[in-house]
DNA sequence: AAAAAGCATTGATCTAAATCAATGCTTTCA
DNA sequence: TGAAAGCATTGATTTAGATCAATGCTTTTT
């Protein structure tokens, strides 16, 4: 059930069977069904979400209800409206499932308790949101330094997966564009 | 001289003055004048600079060396190539000075030995990278759903003190746009 | 003090992506 | 199993921003 939780966090920072066991009395498990909300945009954010399987999306809605994903959550990956979680202010995206999935949750109190006595949470947790900032760092720099053309290709070599799991307006979406325009890349790359 | 270093990480971790005297053994000053470069791209990153007094920034040069901002540091930030400083992989981004300034260093081995045997370091590290995480996000949401108008607008109201200070064509290479887009948005807003 | 470099603005034109609209295919569900 | 919803594609048109080019102003350099 926890499997690929703690096979994540012993690949970051190694724990003996004492130290998972202490861990896992703070986490829960939670299943979600495709389509359901994990998060709703104006809730306060209560948990982090490890996903153990299955995939997810947040993205949040604007004026026109035009979506943007602003990230996916794919088995090992994890989601959250962290700027919500934190400062306890009404969260601005939603969160949901694109298919049945499975999520270890860890709140906000066992979050706290596990930083406040845990060194090695704390380790894990450093290391996590680092990972998660450079890869939101590649992102920013390919949007506003390369080409559509290439932005689609890179997200293609860094996330195939994704690529194949998710529609592919989803995918433009992600990557601020219409699907029209995605499905034209697409034909242009192809031709070439 | 390190003042401002000092106040900020206070704020987010509270410390002795023993354990102040204990890190400022780790760091350095460097001063750096006005258009000279901290990083190349290319060359591997080996210190994380605070900005005690000035200004810097970090961009990428594309194929038709067009350069993108990719973050200012001003006073109380900090600036790095995070993902060539933790890899050891060459920089993609240069960096360098838009006025004098005064830099506190944080060598690659200083920031190792720190993070391993004090835990309030991590700790404010920890933050640190939380808080640009936070930034960033915001400013990839606002990218990816806001118009070019509101973008330029949240930017002014974010950071007033960078549009004082950075000229226009700087703000449109961090905006992704050009100085011609940007100057005629400008000239959009004024006249509402 | 003169020359050069850097900068913001404006105009004319071009181009990439958005929008609007329609079609056919596949999956879901009642 | 039949209807509806979801999805990708294609075409026609519009639009926002890029590009090319020129001007005047300010700051820096010599």
């Amino acid at each position: 059930m926890y499997n690929l939780f703690f096979q994540h966090f012993n690949s970051k920072v190694q724990l003996t069977e004492d130290e998972q066991a202490h861990i896992k009395a703070y986490l829960t498990l939670k299943k979600i069904r495709k389509k359901q909300y994990l998060l709703q945009e104006g809730d306060v954010c209560k948990m982090i979400a490890f996903v153990e399987k299955g995939a997810l999306r947040a993205y949040s809605v604007d004026e026109n209800s035009n979506e943007h994903i602003i990230q996916f959550g794919l088995e090992g990956w994890t989601i959250s409206d962290l700027f919500s979680f934190l400062t306890g202010e009404p969260a601005t995206y939603n969160i949901d499932a694109l298919e049945d999935s499975e999520l270890v949750i860890i709140s906000k109190s066992a979050h706290e308790e596990l930083l406040q006595t845990m060194p090695k949470y704390e380790t894990f947790t450093r290391l996590n949101i680092t990972g998660a900032y450079l890869a939101m760092q590649r992102r920013l720099t390919s949007i506003i330094s390369a080409s559509v053309e290439e932005r689609y290709q890179d997200f293609i070599a860094l996330y195939p997966h994704i690529a194949q799991r998710v529609p592919q307006h989803m995918i433009a979406s992600y990557m601020g564009l219409t699907p029209e325009t995605l499905s034209r890349i697409r034909k242009r790359i192809s031709s070439k």
